[in-house]
DNA sequence: CCATTGGCTGTTACCTGTATCTACAACAAT
DNA sequence: ATTGTTGTAGATACAGGTAACAGCCAATGG
């Protein structure tokens, strides 16, 4: 028996290669290139490993090979089909790749997220996709020493590390309020929480948009706290409270916009005869809602699964055509407007 | 310049080290043990660790130390605010004692479960949290092999693999039920999706409440998908449809009994007049619909503070003086019902 | 003045895999 | 018979850290 008390008491290829009488190369071949190990002996050796339970161990091979044959992936929030969406684009193609996904969420913490920028990188990972192009200034700083493959996504901006994958929010936010407009709508307003860049970047098409008509843009209500859909009925009363003849409110996205909607039929307001209500993201609630919810559709699993292959691409060092991939948006328009 | 093809071009302990002048286990105590270093040393270091940018290799230190520092949590969803919660419970706990968590979701597939827990275990890690008591035979194999620390969550029994922490899921649906009965329903349905083992739970709570009174325990409508708002609309029509004359329908989850609520909007129906709803799991969405819906609140957070205090009680080698935790829950009463 | 102590730093030996080169059959080609 | 090729398995040398113990030196104490 092994008395050396730095074992980790796992079973290791070692002890697999003392059963069965050959070399631990041998054994490891017989895993990872098994057309390089004789048909007898491999069966024999896997027949041990299943007998023995011998799991790999990852740390090991991280240290001794090039690849981890792992990627991490950041997320602001994880109570969110957006997020879920992308995240299964991303497992999609990296796990058919052999690659494993660490999965980290910062809840939109930039200090959080720094957090878990350094976490993963002691992991010794092939590459990132992280949300959004806004982090701390070391967070750049650690993902640029880093040498890693990074995709920024939900946004698409040249201004991203290395690649991105996303949308023009801002484009969104322009053309939905061009849409309201276009239906006639006079007193559009803006709600928005948690305004983080995205947020800000919708309010800022809504305002160009504003801008290009003769319309107010005065109608704008926003928080720096996280969206709930209490606080979406809190801003509908707060709107209404401050400017009652607003015909319509573009929330920055779907829960605020749900919360409006409870609200006004606790008020028996008709929506959209009385007020129009549009949200974003275009989540599983924008359809279930009575009336259903305009929003704008944002292809979320295209994302993941574009920025899994774009990461896959530079991983494996084939060139890149494009480095930033804009895949737009739809707006869906349903009965609240 | 190093033209040793098999370094990973990251900076490494002994890069600092010669930088300072001293050796790399020198620099190793300065970061982990800095008591042990004299001061003016442990600045210098430090300061050039900065400049440098050295990121220590977790792999390394995994394969030299006993302990990775670092545990996995599995759970079945992540757009679900339940798990987030659950999430933010062990955060708080594991990140104080400077441990790293690994997060996987299973998509509710014991399949994908069980190759998240395949995955993990290769990063030798310190001990698993994971949702439920029910995995696949394979699952629990190398659960128990690994000789790891286990917590399950969510549910609490005795059958669980090594300690547990959650709540009886039957005797929620049972309180619940006996509930609505008190307050006079008669013809009390239920309806669930995705029949995981703790919804199969709380059907049999409601089983055993209804088998206690006269009332008919016909009323049942299950679906194996995944519950969406749609699905608690059709739900309810379909229960109306077979059943006029049903007063109360309690659903295994709030996303249906909310989809369900919408339905009822749309028919006019008056709840609770007309019917009354019931969710579980007392989500943000049950206080912000009109009316407001009566749900089951589970302790989320508690459990998994809960959990990761007793993962590392036994990570440390404590004694435990009560492997299984049932948090309990709490009736919220609303307008609903 | 010499032995002891305690604070720091260094030496050596691992942890568990993989890359790379070597060794040695068996077999074919010259 | 000699040379070359192919297939298979072994030997050796790492990857980047940490544990355990050894060694040094100034301070302390009798």
């Amino acid at each position: 028996m092994s008395s050396n008390s730095r074992k980790s008491g796992r079973v290791t290829l070692q002890d697999v290669a003392n059963k069965v009488g050959v070399t631990k190369i041998t054994v490891s071949r017989a895993i990872r290139t098994p057309e390089k190990v004789s048909e007898s002996l491999r069966l024999t050796i896997h027949k041990a490993i299943d007998k023995m339970g011998y799991v790999p161990n990852r740390a090991a091979s991280m240290l001794s090979a090039k690849q981890s044959k792992t990627i991490v992936l950041i997320v602001p929030s994880l109570s969110n089909d957006v997020f879920a969406d992308v995240v299964r684009g991303i497992n999609d193609v990296m796990l058919s790749q052999g690659f494993q996904i660490l999965l980290g969420h910062s809840g939109y913490s930039l200090l959080e997220e720094e957090r878990l920028i350094e976490t993963y990188l002691q992991f010794g990972i092939d590459g990132i996709i992280i949300s959004g192009t806004h982090h701390t200034e070391r967070s750049n700083r650690l993902l640029r020493k880093s040498n890693l493959p990074v995709v920024e996504i939900m946004e698409c901006n040249d201004n991203a590390i290395d690649m991105s994958v996303g949308l023009d929010h801002a484009q969104a936010g322009y053309k939905m309020t061009q849409h309201l407009i276009g239906k006639g709508y006079k007193n559009i307003g803006f709600a928005g929480a948690r305004m983080d860049l995205r947020a800000q970047l919708r309010l800022d098409g809504w305002r160009k948009a504003i801008w290009e008509t003769e319309l107010s843009d005065t109608r704008v209500l926003t928080s720096s706290y996280a969206s709930t859909y209490q606080m979406g009925a809190d801003m509908l009363t707060e709107i209404l409270g401050e400017w009652p003849d607003t015909d319509c409110i573009f929330f920055c996205n779907d829960d605020l916009a749900a919360g409006a909607l409870f609200e006004c039929q606790r008020r028996n307001l008709k929506v959209p005869k009385d007020i129009a209500l549009v949200g974003f993201n275009d989540l599983d609630i924008c359809s279930a809602t009575n009336p259903k919810l305009t929003s704008v559709c944002i292809p979320s699993f295209d994302i993941g699964e574009q920025a899994a292959k774009l990461l896959l691409k530079k991983i494996n060092g084939e060139p890149i055509e494009n480095k930033h991939l804009d895949l737009g948006f739809i707006i869906s328009e349903r009965a609240s407007t």
